[in-house]
DNA sequence: CAGTTGACACCGT
DNA sequence: AACGGTGCCAACT
């Protein structure tokens, strides 16, 4: 473990910086995290940084990152089932069922914001 | 060391 | 429209 702990370091480094930067109230997806990275096709990558987010001790806001449908695939990784829609509506996201309401108004993508 | 898994995304059928 | 297979790359067993 610790022979690699240098490399996913340096990559989850990446996707808890990226995450960390969204800002309140909007979201981004697996996949535009994953192409900001530098590969596009590792969104599943992405999603094991964020599994592994919770290992960490810094707070990551995990729950701004959802799938290229806006759906709230992740939620069933936290604690309660709507932890994850209550801190989204806690922080002005509108959701309907597991997926978020005006998906392309709030989606915040880094390859734009970040350019 | 090799095989399996995974909070995804995309294409083909 | 629904389902399955493939790609991607690192961690876990």
């Amino acid at each position: 473990m610790n022979q690699s702990s240098k490399a996913n370091e340096n990559f989850f480094e990446k996707v808890y910086s990226i995450t960390r930067l969204i800002p309140q109230g909007r979201v981004t997806t697996y996949g535009a995290i994953a192409r900001y990275l530098g590969s596009a096709r590792s969104a599943r990558m992405v999603g094991w940084a964020l599994n592994s987010c919770l290992n960490q001790t810094e707070w990551v806001p995990a729950h701004r990152v959802v799938n290229r449908n806006g759906r709230l695939t992740g939620k069933i990784h936290f604690p309660g089932m709507n932890t994850m829609r209550e801190l989204l509506e806690s922080e002005g996201v509108e959701i309907d069922g597991d997926a978020v309401v005006n998906f392309e108004k709030v989606f915040w993508d880094p390859n734009i914001e970040l350019r």
